[in-house]
DNA sequence: TGCTAGTGACTGACTAGCCAGTCAGTGAGT
DNA sequence: ACTCACTGACTGGCTAGTCAGTCACTAGCA
């Protein structure tokens, strides 16, 4: 009779295939894509890194030899989906001498085919929904993408301060132009299974109030 | 020698004053009020009920005498804040045959005195950070609130459809109006340490941007 | 080519600690 | 002397983070 019970023996008999050691980047990419659906889903407290762990195929703890704790994986996987997007976003930018209101318009557009209904779109919301908690995370969206997205569309929209649409206005809050779009994800989130909303068309309508074709209705 | 250690002795030796049984209501408000608190610093998930009660002045249990669970002191918490508003926005919305654009200028106005800086801010902070967790409380909220809500304002705009403002475009999509409101509301929560926010100001320019006084500006 | 010792990526049982919810006990008010 | 609103120590369940152990692979040797 033996007592001194030794652990169980680890691992299972090597199933079918499943190559114990796949190249760490496809694993970290996993693992982050995991986190992503995770996290999207139940917020960040209430999220469990066993359920990450078992949708990227892993055990528990192989997250922690790619991050050392829960809420690294959280803002490590906010920046891998966030980066390629403001990059283009970036480019988007400082495309010279655009008029202003080709630019809104392809911001507009930008944002319609490439975060609404992408892993983006989860990330934004994840964003809107801990940011208050993340002190760190809030200070480093504010500064990285949100004041450079303000000062760039500062810049444009005072080119043509004296036009015609509301360029006055959206100069002093580059926010307005951003408010409808934010709201859609959220709605998305909430209320899409009782209302849907049609997001392309009310993009178009903010477009339309934004641009303000004036004179356009006459009696 | 005793065994059968019996549970130390509940209770301390009743400090100074605080009446042991206040008005029932009383007690509830005061747990409603450190609810919204908690809830609103740490989210639903991370607060802890521990918490809630010391800032209630009031032990963990006391709580169960007044609800089943968490759960429920959260929802019920939301509503006691928010039914007085319904209230009185509902008041403002049956309101006979204002002019479409005064009406949207009351609606504006409204919040930024009732809600901006009062609990309010925070229960609607909180409903667009947890709703998508809470499906009985977003269902609630569609269909109580926003549906009404769109539901009047559709009414008031189509009054005046052909007219010189947006009225076509706000009689589709009134979540436009809101849009910026609640952006103020997140923008708050997440930056106003980083770079404040004169929402005032904002809504102003909201304001005049979906009125749009047309034929104002004349080169 | 075949064999073996070594390596370290990976595993999952385990620990430590937290917290929702319970309930035996207390004492103010009647 | 009874009652019952209130208390707070306690339990049970859950999970972040750990670490002893495993084994797929490789390098080196015959």
């Amino acid at each position: 009779m033996e007592h001194e019970l030794p652990r169980k023996t680890a691992a299972a008999p090597a199933a079918d295939k499943a190559p114990r050691r796949r190249a760490p980047e496809e694993r970290q990419e996993a693992i982050l894509k995991a986190a992503l659906d995770v996290f999207s889903e139940h917020g960040f407290a209430a999220a469990r890194l066993e359920d990450v762990a078992s949708r990227a195929g892993v055990a528990k703890g192989t997250l922690y030899l790619y991050f050392p704790d829960k809420e690294t994986l959280f803002e490590r996987m906010l920046q891998s989906v966030a980066a390629p997007a403001l990059a283009m976003l970036a480019r988007l930018a400082e495309a010279g001498n655009v008029p202003p209101a080709a630019a809104i318009s392809a911001l507009l557009a930008f944002f319609e085919t490439e975060i609404i209904g992408t892993p983006r779109e989860k990330v934004i919301r994840l964003i809107i929904t801990e940011g208050a908690r993340f002190p760190r995370l809030a200070k480093f969206y504010h500064d990285e993408v949100i004041a450079k997205g303000l000062a760039a569309i500062r810049t444009i929209a005072a080119r043509e301060k004296h036009s015609n649409f509301n360029a006055e206005a959206l100069s002093r809050f580059p926010q307005l132009i951003f408010a409808p779009l934010l709201m859609s994800i959220m709605w998305r989130s909430m209320f899409q299974q009782f209302e849907p909303l049609d997001v392309s068309a009310l993009i178009a309508a903010h477009r339309d109030i934004l641009l303000q074709k004036q004179g356009e209705r006459e009696p």
